[in-house]
DNA sequence: TTACATGCAAACTGTTTGCAAATAT
DNA sequence: ATATTTGCAAACAGTTTGCATGTAA
């Protein structure tokens, strides 16, 4: 990890500026009891606007640099978690060390390369897993997760 | 995650002592390529003595300790994933932080419980993933996993 | 007697936290 | 005006690594 931070420099862009794609997010933030600031909807942006991904902070953390966003990594952490909890993404485990965070947050499934840590959504409506014991004493199944893990041919 | 290190005393055991438990561990370990040394002896017993487990290096470490087994964190770490690479474990990603290493190589699923980060196995007979599409170009199915999420009713 | 295994400390990675400064309402 | 959010640094957890010492063959 590269840990490079820049003196936070005054705010360029109003957070309340008219245009359509703010004012999606804006709604969405709000509704979520999030304060729609600068840095949370350049994230939104980037997660959103583009079709269905899956990031981790530090992808996420990459990306705003790149878009000459700055944003701290720890607030692309906060961010990514508020969202999570706010049902604007979803996390994936894939892979022990590292967390996925997937803009697709109806239920489907996963492949999972491990040789390039990349996933892939797997259309969720065709799957069915079948045969399925019952959960233990005084639990109730939460979500049931298929992870395909892959290996080049 | 606590880091007691204690120095290491003198071989009290016979890695060689004619008993039929060390004659087993010792055959396996021989045959994939690795000494039968006190160290990977003793884990080998924790971990298979009892049915099938679902460790994380910790786990087996504080239970090397409390069986008064003398193994560094470091030896045990690099135990489990010889003993992995070897096919003696599998290893489980259930959640972001740990890895969890399960003594049952046999193709099955689990149930996860997210509040007291435990597994539990799921007889995989009896499972079926039906409708899964094609792996993506180039790569090939190494294994399907299903993880069932629980949460406590 | 030599190749392999171990123990420890220190490094490393991904993530979280504490707190002062900045910002949204 | 005040409650929230941010950025940074430092802490943290789990894991890996380098190297001197110990052990198996």
């Amino acid at each position: 990890m590269t840990r490079i931070y820049r003196k936070s420099g005054p705010n360029t862009m109003s957070v309340t500026a008219r245009n359509p794609i703010n004012e999606n997010f804006v709604a969405r933030l709000r509704q979520a009891g999030l304060r729609p600031t600068r840095q949370r909807l350049a994230l939104a942006r980037l997660l959103f606007q583009h079709g269905d991904r899956h990031l981790t902070a530090e992808d996420l953390h990459a990306e705003a640099q790149a878009a000459r966003v700055r944003v701290s990594l720890a607030t692309v952490y906060n961010t990514l978690h508020q969202f999570t909890a706010a049902g604007l993404l979803r996390s994936v485990t894939a892979e022990g060390s590292k967390s996925y965070f997937d803009t697709n947050t109806v239920d489907h499934h996963h492949f999972y390369c491990e040789e390039d840590g990349r996933l892939v959504d797997i259309d969720g409506s065709g799957i069915r897993v079948a045969g399925l014991p019952p959960p233990p004493n005084g639990s109730k199944v939460e979500r049931v997760e298929v992870i395909v893990r892959l290996k080049s041919k």
